[in-house]
DNA sequence: AGCTAACAATTAGCATACTTATTACTGGTT
DNA sequence: AACCAGTAATAAGTATGCTAATTGTTAGCT
């Protein structure tokens, strides 16, 4: 029954102790070595902090990458803010469905080149800046209470250098 | 035109190196400040590499936490599998349906407990430890392919501390 | 001019995550 | 025994991600 309270956070450092050596890569695989497993637990972890923060100004974790990229420069392309945001163009046709719905952008068709589309952040959308970032910088501030300063920078280094390395795959 | 190649990441890289100073949090919410946004995409790129792995075998992504459990320790009940993997419930009981559905696990009511139900892995489920692990560890070294031996171990002693600090969470 | 290849946005279908509400069951209290 | 609070699983609805296929538009070639 206490058994219940368990996360795998504590799962991975139950097993790093009670650890009993062995071959690095034959044997069972170890979740405590596990990069990907990690990123996306802290991915997770995160967004259940900042998406209710987000959540009480009528935002969503999906829209605020997008908002961040706009707010830096307004107008950009469908295509452009996909490759920007690093999302699939599918994945942000119904992310600015979204957030057309909810007031936060305006759709136009690029008269030049009618095959793009050219979004525009509302008044709504920009009034969002002012209490959105003081929200995410204290998500942050959350996510990083434990570490040192060197620490989350080398922390910040680090999954760039992973993502990095995710990206320039051959992808064959 | 050449800009649609551009991921958010440059866009991190471009804007650290054209940065022009200022107040630490009061002006423009720098993106390259944002551990946030940069786990999630490092989540998000890391599965990216490996969810075509797993699939080649018939595994999701989402199956993969939960084999890797249930491989540790079969017959747990959903929710102790819902605790462990750190996600709802909810999500537990969709995930189970999909393993279920494509044969990976057996759900049996525990007879002591009607509100329990065991999860044990069927025999293609024990199967797919051979074929996956592998994988996986491919997919990590992929990931961590820039990064000396050092350095992994501390971005996964990071990312255990920032998970750490954000479970310990109040939730108030 | 007409054909074709590439491009931008979309649709459709799936997987995975969340919250909130419901159902079934258990165990303790009266 | 009857009741109630808590627990385990589920259902319902939404958001966000993916791939694959489709639609409309542009630009380049013949």
């Amino acid at each position: 029954m206490t058994d219940t309270e368990r996360t795998a956070f504590e799962v991975v450092r139950r097993r790093e102790a009670g650890k009993d050596g062995g071959e690095p890569d034959g044997g069972l695989f170890a979740i405590e070595e596990s990069l990907g497993y990690l990123m996306n637990y802290a991915a997770r972890a995160f967004s259940r902090e900042l998406s209710p923060r987000l959540a009480a100004h009528g935002a969503r974790m999906g829209q605020w990458a997008v908002l961040m990229f706009l707010w830096a420069q307004d107008g950009q392309t469908q295509r452009e803010l996909s490759r920007e945001v690093a999302i699939e163009d599918a994945t942000m046709v119904r992310t600015l469905d979204r957030m057309e719905r909810d007031g936060l952008v305006r759709r136009e068709r690029n008269p030049r080149d009618r095959r793009q589309i050219n979004i525009f952040l509302t008044e709504k959308g920009w009034a969002l800046r002012d209490t959105l970032v003081p929200e995410a910088i204290e998500g942050n501030r959350s996510a990083s209470r434990r570490l040192s300063e060197d620490e989350r920078r080398q922390l910040l280094d680090l999954l760039g250098r992973v993502i990095g390395a995710l990206e320039e795959q051959p992808r064959g």
